[in-house]
DNA sequence: AAAGATATCAACCGCCTGAAC
DNA sequence: AGTTCAGGCGGTTGATATCTT
């Protein structure tokens, strides 16, 4: 017999999300950190299953998330990664720690797809190879891939080296020195697993929610890489400078007039909203984002880059950019 | 201006993996 | 060793927005 699904429950809420709702994730959140996301709706009071908000928080309030105008340095590492690595969007995403999985996925599925086929449609010369070419099959059956991966860089590399690729590869070293050498530099192999360590910031992410929101019920228009939640839109739930919230000074987060006409909470979301994190509501401090992760470049200039210690891929931005010119 | 087509993306679904018991 | 469960992942869907006719 299966697993039951976890929100099967009746009463279980789907759907979008509303801007109460992610104050609710995001103040629970802060309080306790990511994790244990079987307790969150039952502490909180959501009625969502714990597999909502989990992906509610990773895809969407999660600090440090960019949205929308993928930049071309951007389009050229997913290019390069989805023909590394097939469609494994958490391990590419690892590699754009600003951007999602869901969002790359999208991304490539909506966007990147289209260039590459619109691309080779027109004879051009850059063509990723097919997926198969750089399954994990593959992987496993290089002599040397029988050591253990710590990082995604590691298979990425391990992949390159493989070579069974049509990129472009210089190396004299042995794969899985090579791979060890990757894992070891890449500066996004101890973030993945140490998450908790930045959920403090999260307010960044719903301020510039809202803001969003905001802005979009104003005359002017909302910033094209910060769209207001399709829930934020219908439901005019707050009317407060987000900016405040980060401010010892910044007053309310919840102005009574601006939520008069809402259901009342529950006692559980209640006792979030006013207990648990009394910032949230009475403008208390809160640590300022974490200093956003490395430049692109920088990620660039370690993935595709060589050092003087390896000679491990012949990469260059030009190459990087190549998408771009579609 | 209206209707239909297409694009976008948030969210859901089901499967997989690894830890705990 | 087998079972259960939480968390994670990739594929897919459906609502909404935008574009085209």
């Amino acid at each position: 017999m299966g697993r039951p699904p976890c929100c099967d429950k009746v009463g279980i809420k789907k759907g979008p999300w509303t801007p109460e709702e992610d104050i609710i994730l995001v103040s629970y959140i802060q309080e306790h950190g990511p994790g244990n996301w079987r307790a969150v709706p039952i502490n909180t009071g959501l009625m969502r299953c714990s597999k909502s908000c989990r992906l509610r928080w990773t895809n969407y309030l999660r600090p440090g998330i960019r949205r929308g105008n993928f930049t071309p340095h951007e389009e050229g590492i997913i290019v390069h990664l989805q023909s590394l690595l097939g469609n494994r969007w958490a391990a590419i995403a690892s590699y754009l720690p600003q951007r999602t999985d869901n969002d790359i996925k999208n991304y490539w599925n909506t966007h990147l797809k289209k260039k590459l086929k619109k691309h080779q449609a027109m004879g051009a010369i850059f063509a990723p190879p097919p997926p198969s070419s750089s399954s994990s099959s593959d992987l496993a059956a290089h002599p040397s891939s029988s050591i253990v991966m710590p990082t995604t860089a590691a298979a990425a590399a391990a992949h390159v080296v493989g070579g069974d690729n049509s990129m472009l590869l210089v190396t004299h070293q042995r794969p899985a020195e090579v791979a060890q050498l990757i894992a070891r530099r890449s500066p996004f192999a101890a973030s993945d697993s140490s998450s908790t360590s930045s959920y403090a910031s999260s307010m960044d992410n719903i301020s510039r929610l809202l803001d969003g929101f905001m802005k979009s019920s104003s005359s002017s228009p909302p910033p094209q890489d910060v769209k207001p939640s399709p829930a934020a839109a219908i439901n005019p739930f707050l009317c407060f400078d987000p900016m405040s919230m980060s401010s010892a000074a910044g007053g309310g987060l919840l102005p009574a007039d601006a939520i008069s006409d809402l259901p009342p909470p529950t006692p559980q979301q209640q006792q979030v909203l006013t207990t648990t994190t009394p910032g949230l509501l009475h403008g208390g401090s809160y640590h300022e984002p974490p200093k956003q992760q490395p430049q692109l470049s920088s990620i660039e200039n370690w993935l595709f880059d060589e050092e003087e210690d390896a000679d491990l891929m012949d990469l260059s931005d030009g190459c990087c950019s190549v998408p771009m010119m579609f």
